[in-house]
DNA sequence: CCGATCCTGATA
DNA sequence: TATCAGGATCGG
């Protein structure tokens, strides 16, 4: 599942590899992952590509006339950039069951938005347009917005599940299931704690915690966990999974201790911890 | 606050 | 064949 890190890696690839590129025509595949009526397209047809920008999970393309091209990956989207004169059967990100929308780059290949499972979309604004829908978002993990202090203060803010508070967008925006496990493992916080109970010094050390798991996915490109729904832009898997601390980890032993770890339901989701080093 | 909902493929 | 996965939203 696409969270900051992943949508971060997937922007700096588009930054790199499409700004400047103009787009022809967009397909639109599957009516419900594209918000809004179809016509809409055509407005970004014709298009140039200015930049790209990203605030927690949501990912923009800047176009020339200032729509914005916004991409929600939720679950299992996939944004696969197929480059020009490339053989690529579906392996390679040609056009697969999962695909929903088909960019076509000006003579130069195709961006295809992939989604297996339909949560994710894709939709067109206005430069207000989006500040309005963005108003929800809390500030993004790497914005200089999200300090120490914040955290702190958000946290003492509720008494819900610690776990629960760090997945809340309108609160922190980017933190989704697996770094949230990862960061409280570190962080020796149990994923129940009741968030206005958590000492503030343990809220520093979360803080910076969660910085530096989330700057490290990035530079490994990545996790692609084993349900394999993310992928680079480029089709390859990122490598960040191989530094899971406890997600996906039930029953291994913690890094730490050698305890196992333990799987429980947090707010509905999947949560991993080390029994001993994350106690409530 | 909790649970249901959306959706499909993998898994038990 | 029923269950599970979970980001975000919505209803109770």
């Amino acid at each position: 599942m696409p969270e900051l890190p992943e949508v971060e890696v997937i922007r700096q690839f588009l930054d790199k590899k499409i700004v400047g590129q103009t787009i022809s025509k967009i397909d639109i595949l599957t009516p419900k992952s594209f918000i809004g009526n179809p016509k809409q397209a055509k407005r970004v047809e014709g298009q140039k590509i200015i930049g790209t920008s990203r605030i927690g999970k949501q990912l923009s393309l800047i176009l020339e006339n200032n729509l914005i091209l916004l991409f929600h990956l939720k679950m299992t989207g996939q944004i696969i950039y197929l480059p020009p004169l490339s053989r690529g059967g579906p392996e390679r990100g040609g056009v697969l069951k999962s695909t929903r929308l088909i960019f076509k780059l000006k003579e130069t290949g195709f961006i295809f938005f992939n989604d297996q499972r339909k949560f994710g979309w894709v939709r067109i604004f206005t430069p207000s347009e989006l500040v309005e829908s963005q108003s929800n978002l809390g500030p993004d993990i790497f914005s200089s917005e999200f300090t120490p202090s914040y955290l702190y203060r958000q946290l003492r803010s509720t008494s819900r599940p610690v776990k629960t508070v760090l997945l809340d967008q309108s609160k922190f925006a980017g933190i989704g299931n697996i770094y949230a496990n990862d960061a409280l493992f570190l962080s020796g916080i149990h994923p129940q704690i009741p968030a206005s109970k958590i000492p503030r010094s343990q809220t520093q050390k979360l803080h910076r915690h969660l910085l530096s798991i989330m700057h490290q996915s990035v530079v490994a490109g990545g996790s692609t966990a084993k349900d394999r729904g993310y992928l680079k832009p480029d089709g390859s898997t990122g490598s960040n999974q191989s530094h899971f601390r406890v997600y996906q980890q039930t029953g291994e032993p913690c890094l730490k201790c050698k305890t196992p770890i333990k799987y429980i339901k947090v707010g509905g989701r999947g949560t991993f911890y080390c029994p001993k080093c994350q106690r409530l």
